[in-house]
DNA sequence: TCGAGCATGTAAATTGTTACATGATTTT
DNA sequence: AAAATCATGTAACAATTTACATGCTCGA
């Protein structure tokens, strides 16, 4: 059995505890989006698909008339989530518009190319407020480390990142001084 | 017209001259594959949509009997990617499964969290002496400056991310020691 | 002559996004 | 009473990977 990328990352939150799919959306959304989004449109059909291979098993749990299904994992899922984890190797995989634009910024103008750097330095001050103010709220998942971890290094990044692209501006600026 | 990703790349390189889509694939291989990646199962069908679009022109460029299509950008092409890369909106998705396998690392040994750790590690210094390489290699685009701005990107990247992966290897060592 | 590299392509399957649709409950 | 949020889902579309298939050319 292959699970999907979309699979292993909800198997993953129901392996530290039951949820909706749309406490499955919430979670990713809250934590893993940066590295590892999910969408409704994936997330509902694959809860199915989970259940009927056995790994998760489904209960009705409505608030009120509101439906509601809570998913548990089962221990052939905890197996199927523990096989995926344990193994070292991982795939990494970018979509990086803008170091496309840049790659190719010899085609703009130098206003254009500083606005390009301009923007992509703007993303990773936007993502370091968001994740400073994950880091002093209440931990997101309870007695675990290493979420934390992968907290810690998506902050020292966006410094490192937001500091890189800042001093690339500086580069520019300081190169259209100096030709006209 | 909206563009793909994958049409995006291969008008950015035949903006640069003239390529067969075996050329455009090497390309990519040798510069943008890093965070903009294309397969021929791509390649080939897109040169075709491009060229009923009226962005490239095919021309026959046989070697010997051994048949080769060379695709040049049309006027129409041109704007069409001036368009796209003067516009400094952007995407930036990632897919990074060793972030993942951390975020629920607390579902595993020590020993198995150092392994990923230490398997990541050794993708950045994997990358840095690919990056190295082609720094000091010929210029890959001749006369253009930013491929070079986006290397150097690549290789401070991958020099900071071996540092900080480094430096989570010890510390897990340290907890470990700490903690039987 | 054999293998590496040049060169082009298709088909199937997978994966994922987006837009749409519906309706209940809680908060303002 | 309206707006936000909870909650679930489908359909259409877009993007992409993988595996397969074919055949030429050049250097060792």
């Amino acid at each position: 059995m292959t699970l999907s990328g979309t699979a292993v990352v909800m198997l993953g939150f129901l392996a530290l505890r039951p949820r909706s799919g749309y406490e499955i959306k919430q979670a990713v959304d809250r934590s893993t989006r940066y590295f590892w989004s999910a969408s409704y449109g994936q997330i509902y059909p694959e809860l199915r698909r989970l259940a009927r291979a056995g790994l998760v098993e489904a209960e009705d749990a409505p608030t009120g008339a509101r439906r509601r299904t809570v998913y548990r994992i089962t221990a052939a899922g905890r197996d199927e989530f523990q096989a995926w984890l344990a193994d070292p190797g991982f795939g990494l995989e970018v979509r990086d518009e803008s170091l496309l634009k840049l790659f190719f910024a010899d085609l703009l103008t130098s206003e254009q190319a500083l606005a390009l750097v301009r923007a992509r330095q703007a993303v990773h001050h936007r993502w370091l407020g968001q994740l400073r103010a994950i880091d002093v709220g209440p931990p997101f998942v309870g007695g675990q480390a290493f979420p934390d971890v992968v907290l810690a290094y998506g902050i020292d990044f966006s410094e490192w990142a937001a500091t890189w692209w800042e001093s690339m501006e500086r580069r520019l600026i300081a190169r259209d001084a100096s030709e006209p």
